[in-house]
DNA sequence: CTCGGCCCTGAGAACGTGCTGAGGACGCCG
DNA sequence: CGGCGTCCTCAGCACGTTCTCAGGGCCGAG
């Protein structure tokens, strides 16, 4: 729940835990999409006031990331206009305060219910995406064929774009192996990596690591 | 759309074909079921008050026959109970009369966006029809006969076609078997599925699993 | 410029994965 | 009982993948 209302979020919080539910609590935009982004969460209840970043943008973003989690939005406006564009920024549903308890729950159930859309949770950097359901590795459109390896160190790569990450991190999460082993094989298979998708994408950094240019 | 006021049903025909929505109404209660059931529809706005067969019981039908037709409801009561027992009994969403038509639409959008869990009668995929109900399975119109096992793991392969299922999620689902059974037993009856459907409709990517080619 | 270390890469060995045909166990039915 | 169909096991083979290794190139520090 990204709500900035103390009272209001702990009485919600407290009522869902009695439904059984298992629910956080953020306070600002940043800190909601934050745990959006990373909290593996079913669903997410929303309001549109927040300090930091609007529940509109949130969802926005949210979106635009590919996303898929549910939404219900809260707000005091009422406005019909106000809550078309919360549905049409992509929220999946919309309450406006004051709203009734028992509401707010059935409408989240509905939500639960209906399920989050099998996620389409392409990674996407640049012209490249990569489809883990499908695992499908495209570049520009045209597909890219990958052996396993190269496929889980790509999607690592992927899930931390613009970033230095190093080969003892690649070792540790790619192969899970030990420290000592010989980094080289790291080495080896980003220039695999770099054969199929073009000279430029994985840049070494060197005594750091590797980066996957945004 | 099932809805009795003959007014009010005209003038939301006659907006949602002004979006490009395909509509059909029905009157009464039975009549809306049955075109639910049978209509291949996209989402239905349901009233509640409805000759012969209430807008509760309808969705509450319909969710009985697994048809998971995305479901508006309409009503003029607005107690908050009353909200709450139309989304328990199935609906989707829900809005009280008098309603904004923009509110309507946004909310409309917002659940064809979401789409129907599909659950379709038959699966299909490509040229590939498969029956579960009948358990029959046609490949370009012509009958295929296939074992018990073979049909079960078409079945599973084609709830998610184009997705890469690993063979321990196949041995898991499909056999039931714990993790430690050899995993051989998969390739074996993929090497049947492909003798029977085809040599390339059933996709192996190495080191992932198997993906029903779409 | 020179040197040391870091990184890249091609070759090929080692390894594992997946495919297939043969065939045994089992249950069903005439 | 014998024939049949289904389910499963097994072992051998083929080939793609993974990894090792060594030589050489590149970069930054001094």
């Amino acid at each position: 729940m990204v709500e900035d209302e103390a009272r209001l979020a702990a009485a919600l919080q407290r009522g869902l835990q009695a439904e059984g539910f298992v629910v956080d609590v953020a306070r600002t935009g940043p800190a909601g999409l934050d745990a959006a982004r990373h909290g593996g969460y079913d669903a997410m209840i929303l309001d549109v006031m927040l300090p930091g970043l609007s529940g509109y943008e949130l969802v926005r973003t949210l979106r635009a990331e590919q996303h898929w989690l549910p939404v219900l939005m809260l707000s005091a406006k009422d406005g019909e206009y106000d809550q078309a564009d919360g549905l049409d920024c992509g929220a999946d549903d919309y309450l406006t305060k004051p709203f009734s308890y028992v509401v707010l729950l059935a409408r989240l159930r509905a939500l639960l219910r209906r399920g989050a859309p099998e996620r389409p949770a392409v990674l996407a950097v640049g012209d490249l995406r990569l489809d883990p359901a499908r695992r499908r590795v495209t570049r520009a459109d045209a597909e890219v064929t990958l052996t396993a390896r190269e496929f889980a160190l790509l999607s690592y790569l992927m899930r931390r774009p613009g970033q230095v990450i190093s080969k003892i991190e690649l070792l540790d999460h790619v192969w899970n192996a030990s420290v000592e082993t010989a980094p080289n094989i790291v080495e080896v298979y980003v220039g695999y990596l770099r054969r199929k998708l073009g000279r430029d994408r994985l840049e070494t950094v060197r005594g750091a690591g590797y980066r996957l240019a945004t």
